[in-house]
DNA sequence: CGCGGAATTGATGTGCATCAACTCGGGTGG
DNA sequence: CCACCCGAGTTGATGCACATCAATTCCGCG
């Protein structure tokens, strides 16, 4: 990716390990000022906003080697808060510090424009999915990410636990409680998963992906052509 | 915003600006190598992406003064179209270019940076309203952004046309057309608006405003706390 | 002037939210 | 160490918001 080794201990340098934090700790919370990204290292991390009637939408369940903090940069201040699934290990980069190093270094700039450029495309690919996916697609499709997003750090993507709640998993996919519960059961009974307590594993990965995507006769579609 | 007249000026030299386009045009289309981000001068612009079942998502409407392109930069290749609406300016910016020169203008390489995390603003804003809104808060959400977005460019935030059709914007907001149609009439019947084909009066922004937020009851929501 | 897609309007169906009741574990304090 | 409690999860019954289906009207355009 064109850095160095050099490069790479530099932007080592600015980065701050912080001691484990703890299920229900806060990063940062709405309103905060904006000072630094974060990235997971071990454990999990979900972001949520209030929304308007004093609920909140979850934004993202954040897994290892991923940052968190992107949305922040524009107003200098927070939009949303952060919050500790399970004990955790996260790294800490001091914003300012890392646009000075950026400034000097441009494959590490064209990184970051890369970083913040995928996270749009993730942004993009939820809206897809709330705007014309039914309860069954969006499941899987969680289900899917988890596995893939675990597999690419070297974790099992077919057995792993869930460090949040049914009723987070539902206010990410914008369906109810319940209406989560049942799907896990029934992909249980379909044979496509085994699910006990936080504990999953996923059965049939190839039947989960035909789901999302080939849509076997899913939701008569939104009307799309 | 810390550019000199002369960053402006550097700025300006790489801009290309292009011969008017006309309804129906793309600016590009989905797997087409990244090269250019656009702004659009007048007109306007919508992007959309293909859902696996054929079908497609509209992910946005660019109006003047709005940026298009900025989630390709990650895969070096646009994973959206973008088709113009009506008889349009575009800028035309060369990426690479412009990446040469943030590295050299520090208060520059802040100004992307804040470009593309309101671009991730954006879309969380987007994520709750397709997560947590119900059709009356959508509808009455996308009529004050289009206002608002207007009226930041010096034009009327109460009257104006849409260059889209019921069925973009009902895509857009993951809802029927007839559903569009009929929200309109209802808002036209309670004085909240006028409608005219695609002429729009919002006759009691206010009253708009009371109904994406405040919620005078909108959908008993979505069991958030 | 007549065609065809866009928009409206009405009737009907349904996916999922909501309401309600019950079960299960896990943590706590006696 | 066990009885209790309480929030999380499951399961079932019901209702509703919005999609879908079906006509009809309305322009825009050749």
């Amino acid at each position: 990716m064109g850095l160095t080794s050099e490069d790479i201990e530099r932007l080592d340098e600015i980065v701050k390990r912080t001691r484990p934090l703890h299920r229900g700790d806060f990063l940062f919370r709405d309103g905060d000022r904006f000072r630094s990204l974060y990235v997971v290292k071990t454990g999990s991390v979900k972001t949520f906003a209030p929304s308007p009637e004093g609920g909140e939408q979850v934004l993202g369940f954040h897994l290892p080697g991923e940052i968190i903090g992107l949305d922040a940069i524009d107003k200098d201040q927070h939009a949303c808060s952060a919050k500790v699934l399970e004990t955790s290990a996260i790294c800490e980069i001091p914003f300012q510090r890392l646009e000075e190093l950026t400034s000097a270094i441009p494959s590490l700039q064209h990184q970051m424009y890369r970083l913040l450029s995928k996270e749009i495309g993730h942004d993009t690919d939820m809206l897809l999915l709330l705007g014309k996916k039914n309860a069954e697609e969006r499941l899987a499709a969680f289900l899917l990410s988890l596995s893939q997003r675990l597999h690419k750090r070297g974790l099992s993507p077919s057995d792993f636990y869930l460090s949040m709640s049914r009723h987070e998993i539902g206010n990410y996919l914008g369906l109810a409680v319940e209406t989560v519960s049942r799907l896990f059961t029934r992909f249980q009974d379909d044979g496509l998963m085994r699910v006990d307590r936080k504990h999953i594993e996923l059965l049939d990965l190839p039947a989960l992906e035909a789901l999302v995507g080939g849509n076997g006769q899913g939701r008569r579609q939104n009307q799309q052509r």
